[in-house]
DNA sequence: CTCTCACATCATCACCCGCTGATACCAGCG
DNA sequence: CGCTGGTATCAGCGGGTGATGATGTGAGAG
């Protein structure tokens, strides 16, 4: 399969705070403030990110109270760690098939 | 460990045109004029692209005569691979530890 | 030797994108 | 209820980044 990863998503992780937020995330669940603590942006940032996140489709969201809970789908980032699997492996075998000098 | 994957190489994978170029690359080995025809991108575009590619340590050079040939070099994508696998394996436990609300 | 082609580099421009401040919204609490 | 605090949304600004054209370099053909 000609699986191209799905640049949306890795685009989304390329930003530093948010590979950041997602790294806290990935140990455990955090609430806006604090991620706020955490990584020293301003609120309002964060809720940017954590939006863009969200339309991604790579985290959730969990209201309690009137905090705002965030987890991670890790279903998301498997899906993520195959594709590159998948093209580590055909990359491996592409050497040889080299396209000849036109 | 609390491996958070690279930054940089991820927001290199970012781009649409990388992506697509890294995911011909997995197939075969290529040189600039093969990825203009199949991108249909400018040369000079290609070109910007491709350093980008090679000072991010994605793909490695390999003059033939005067063609110059790309192949990716696949322990780059095994780690992202692994690193987002990580990734996930821990989110998957993440759920249950919730901080408390402040 | 010279000319041509493949490729890389440089300088420039325009545009997208993330940061910021202001503001609106919603849930508890008194 | 009204107030307070946590969170989301909106408009605007500035810097980083990708696309483009001109130019340089080096290898092979004639």
């Amino acid at each position: 399969m000609l699986t191209s990863v799905d640049p949306d998503v890795i685009r989304v992780l390329g930003d530093p705070l948010r590979l950041q937020i997602v790294t806290l995330l990935a140990r455990e669940t955090l609430c806006t403030t604090h991620l706020v603590e955490e990584t020293g942006a301003r609120q309002t940032n964060l809720s940017n990110h954590m939006k863009v996140l969200r339309e991604a489709g790579i985290v959730e969201t969990e209201p309690c109270g009137r905090f705002t809970y965030y987890k991670l789908k890790p279903e998301v980032l498997a899906g993520l760690s195959e594709q590159f699997a998948a093209l580590a492996d055909s990359a491996r075998t592409a050497t040889e098939n080299k396209r000849a000098c036109p």
